[in-house]
DNA sequence: CGAGGTTAGTTCGCGCCTAAAAATAAGCCT
DNA sequence: AGGCTTATTTTTAGGCGCGAACTAACCTCG
């Protein structure tokens, strides 16, 4: 439903969103390439691919030469335009990352986290985006906004307030502290599970659907929920709580105090809970990978029986995503969920199938992540990218350097 | 995400579609309440809304003194400008309903169905439209489209196709086959889920609400799940089907074959079964309806039981919802949910706060519907009006009368 | 009862926008 | 060199919303 009223300006301001968007997205093209795709008339694909040369954007990118005709003047997307950070906020640690406009990686900083206390974390976040910027040698002044991806859900007002019951977390204005710490450039905070997705979309399994699940399966479970290419965010931007779904009516209690929740049977530390159980052993693993690694390939009749379990659960629980949502494509990822999927990814697409309806189920594609260890902070990276495609860089809201 | 290029003629279009939403929701207003409510210039809402007077679009509607000035011409949308239908198709009948374009009720036909069979609906849908249409004298040139409400899932190609395993269609192409029988306005077939969904919130318990879940109990479960104004319908308009996600895993066979399905504990089919099963009777009730209410007012401790533990299911199965899409407002409706709520909301309530998470429980509101029996028919219906609003009724796409 | 005040709505000129047509640029081929 | 083909820019025409100035329709007060 289109809500607001539109003047003139707008229509300048959506057209250059959308060259640059087609321009971001599909490499360089010609400006006659560049109307044909966007449905846009040549002369004004060239006026607006003017003025966003002037201003710096877009840069020619070489030229091809056309049967006979004078040759093409390829355009793209100004890599040095501006830079973005992402920043992913774990339990144990901080990673920063600096990429230029193309997404290219510049720089990394990991910086390891002795508390998790907000006030740590909003400093070590100002030094880690310093330690970028001085390890590639990029002015702030170029930096056109820092993604920040955080566990737990972001409230998003005038600015970011984050809960996230796992790290005792309730109600800490984050956006605030981290510009009180000292970082200028704009700032996106946002789930860091949220921020996974976007980057399973944009350069992993995800690229090319518009209605698409990215299921992230670590110690606990999440998921991104992309409807119409867009992650869905609910009325206070909470929605996506997945692993707090009752799956087990009265089954097991969860950490978040509830029975039968999905994520008392489907993460990893659900999976190593269960087999410790059934082992009657009591410590917990100092290291839930290598502990996750072991139970996957061990051959005992527990180990497998647990894992098997597993797999059912999370099958069921991502039919309950595909019944619900009717995406194209399910992604999954999460360390534990590739580990579990490059074994059993036959085994949780038998259980999906056996849990979903026929017709939803018919038009889904379950595929594996494609993205590395990274892609929280590279998804945080995408956000202010996003909402510069989306303004079209808009001259009047966005600074020009130079 | 902005998808495509815009032209002038998208502003006029858009602009047109602001000012006639603003009057068909919120009643008479004048022309500068207009260009307040939508930030418009005045100068622009005094134009356009001349062109849509002189289009029959929009009346009069009297005037209102101001203290002291000019007193101010009140302008809606013109009742008589055209006629929508509503047809809404159930497993024993169906219900034709004309509407004029104020969506007040002109006329309804209620026609018994022998057989769920596509042609036999068709004929019928036919044949009630016909009867609406000469018990109200209204000349099928001035309906702007009708509105069908259908069980099962809908996509929507360039006609659509009906998928209904409770009925036993399958690929059903109702679109066509409605045409074929000699029905000429324009087509909007939907699930009847989403269509009363939409009738609840234009004007139900969910006005105003920008996200809301619309949970329907009767004989089976359903949901229309509504996001920023928009009810979500996924790559091929299958989503929303809350009935088949597990919520016992390994539980209860459901009819669709699957075990645990909230279906198989929540509607009325299923809290009478499990009360037969419990009591160790055999044949199923004649009609649901009563034998529900009967269930309901038992005093008995199974009967009590029985509904105890529907309420829990039903619980459970609305904070799956709630942890899911973060809605602000949660509609119960359906015949067996409103039976269902009117004695037992505080306690699905309850067992909502106990299920969902603390945070998006927090944001949301649940209440009753407040739409009568022929919900589905009256949000059949608004299908066309939507169509209509969101055009800005573009004289270029629509057909003006006269 | 008429002048002045107040609010509602309309008209007009400006600046901005995209599209279509015409003009120009830059290569190839003969 | 001249003609041909394709890409891009310039020119021209028509639409649009906005702000300012203007007109309309009522009231109050002397």
């Amino acid at each position: 439903m289109v809500r607001t009223r539109a003047t003139v300006r707008d229509l300048r301001r959506q057209n250059r969103s959308v060259l640059l968007t087609a321009l971001f997205l599909d490499g360089p093209l010609s400006r006659l390439q560049l109307s044909a795709s966007t449905g846009l008339s040549a002369a004004t694909a060239s006026t607006i691919t003017g003025e966003l040369l002037d201003e710096g954007l877009l840069v020619e990118a070489g030229s091809v030469e056309s049967d006979g005709g004078r040759p093409r003047v390829l355009l793209r997307v100004n890599p040095a335009f501006g830079h973005v950070i992402g920043v992913d906020v774990g339990e144990t640690g901080i990673k920063v990352e600096l990429f230029d406009l193309a997404m290219t990686r510049l720089s990394t900083v990991d910086l390891p986290l002795v508390e998790v206390e907000p006030g740590a974390v909003s400093d070590l976040i100002a030094s880690g985006v310093g330690s970028v910027l001085a390890e590639a040698g990029v002015e702030t002044s170029s930096v056109l906004g820092v993604g920040v991806g955080v566990p737990g859900t972001v409230e998003r007002g005038t600015s970011a307030v984050v809960h996230a019951q796992t790290i005792g977390w309730d109600a800490v204005p984050l956006e605030k502290m981290i510009r009180a710490a000292g970082v200028e450039p704009r700032l996106f905070v946002e789930n860091g599970a949220k921020t996974q997705g976007q980057a399973e979309m944009w350069f992993g399994a995800g690229r090319g659907a518009g209605h698409a699940v990215i299921v992230l399966v670590g110690s606990g479970v999440g998921v991104a929920v992309v409807t119409d290419g867009v992650v869905h965010r609910g009325a206070t931007s909470n929605a996506g709580e997945w692993g707090h779904t009752t799956i087990v009516y009265g089954g097991r209690r969860c950490r978040c105090g509830v029975r039968g929740c999905l994520e008392a049977y489907a993460g990893a530390e659900a999976m190593l809970g269960r087999y410790r159980e059934a082992l009657r052993h009591n410590d917990p693993p100092v290291d839930q990978q290598s502990a996750l690694e072991e139970l996957l390939s061990s051959r005992s009749a527990v180990a497998r029986r647990v894992v098997e379990e597993s797999v059912g659960y999370l099958g069921a629980g991502i039919a309950n995503l595909v019944n619900l949502f009717n995406p194209e494509r399910v992604v999954l990822g999460g360390w534990a969920g590739l580990a579990l999927g490059a074994r059993r990814l036959d085994g949780i697409i038998a259980a999906t199938a056996e849990h979903a309806l026929r017709h939803p189920y018919g038009q889904v594609r379950i595929e594996l992540g494609r993205t590395g260890p990274d892609a929280v902070a590279v998804g945080a990276a995408t956000l202010p990218v996003a909402a510069l495609l989306e303004t079209g860089a808009d001259p009047r809201s966005v600074r020009i350097p130079g």
